[in-house]
DNA sequence: TATGCCGGTTGGAAAATCAAACTCACGCAT
DNA sequence: ATGCGTGAGTTTGATTTTCCAACCGGCATA
């Protein structure tokens, strides 16, 4: 059995900003793949409760984690053979979006909800997450975090004129 | 002048299960939207500007960010009147989605392209996030983090037989 | 034989998306 | 005054995606 390694994305290839979030959202920024993610880490792992859990529309839901294997943030596992039935685990890359979605409830508690409909527990306190920088040690203020881009022809104001982005329409 | 809230979403309308992520992905989840949102973080405001970098179809454009304006997480500003010309700027709202964004790139460097197009730096040097407990102060380890569901007639599994999430369908 | 479960697939209608052209109000140069 | 460029969108018509509901196939249970 060969392991497959995600496959990678060229985000020069993507339209506007070459940059990791278009990447990852080009992966799993569509309406119900962070949805199925989040079932399958609640520990649902079967095909008819992630539709069920989603609301996605089955077709849908079959296209997406066929996506989502293949991007390799899934595995599918064959748990009978006879009839044939498969259930959907997380990989390294699958458990590694757990931050994503912990953001987004968070920000969702905060500013989209009333209340929280769900509440993330640490140990057996509620989980109050603080970012810091591992460098420093200091927490993570926005405005000291900076940005620099490092793919030629862009800067973070946009395509530099003249630039290798910008190359395909200089004439 | 009236300050006008972030309207809220009620979990329990959506489809699936009642969950702060889904209700944010209602608001920010679309193809364009989170993209928008990084380029008014790094200092785009106008639209043309947003067009540009995000890549984003001028008709989607304007429609998502009426929505994130109506949604709270953009204000739109006249520059100057004759003609008409606006810009977009981060409501609190707007600028607490850095996290996500931040978690979607550190995702999308390590799992979704070859090299990051991007350096985020904290002060001089690079930024390294840690998620740590503010009210224990322990790194946050995905196993020791678990949920709670709030909403009556849900559990982590799904809904409850009989419970109140699913008295539309006994008879 | 009938019924239900499970992991999907299929078909057709409805909705969203796209690229490109267009609008409208101006400022500026000819 | 005529034409040109800029900026923030809107319009258009074709393409693509999404959705819903029904269906399928293999098996277990009654």
């Amino acid at each position: 059995m060969t392991t497959v390694g995600t496959p990678r994305i060229d985000p020069t290839a993507l339209p506007g900003r070459p940059c990791s979030a278009a990447a990852a959202l080009e992966l799993v920024g569509d309406r119900w793949s962070l949805l199925a993610v989040r079932e399958v880490m609640f520990g649902n792992h079967r095909f008819s409760e992630i539709a069920r859990n989603t609301g996605a529309p089955r077709d849908r839901l079959a296209a997406r984690l066929k996506v989502l294997v293949e991007a390799g943030v899934l595995e599918r596992r064959e748990y009978q053979q006879s009839p044939p039935r498969s259930d959907y685990h997380l990989t390294p890359a699958g458990r590694a979006l757990a931050p994503v979605l912990e953001a987004l409830v968070r920000w969702g508690d905060e500013w989209a909800v009333q209340s929280p409909p769900i509440t993330l527990l640490h140990h057996d306190h509620q989980l109050q997450p603080n970012w810091t920088c591992a460098e420093c040690g200091e927490p993570v203020r926005s405005r000291d975090v900076h940005r620099r881009m490092n793919v030629p022809g862009w800067d973070l104001s946009g395509p530099v004129p003249g630039g290798a982005a910008d190359q395909d329409r200089r004439d």
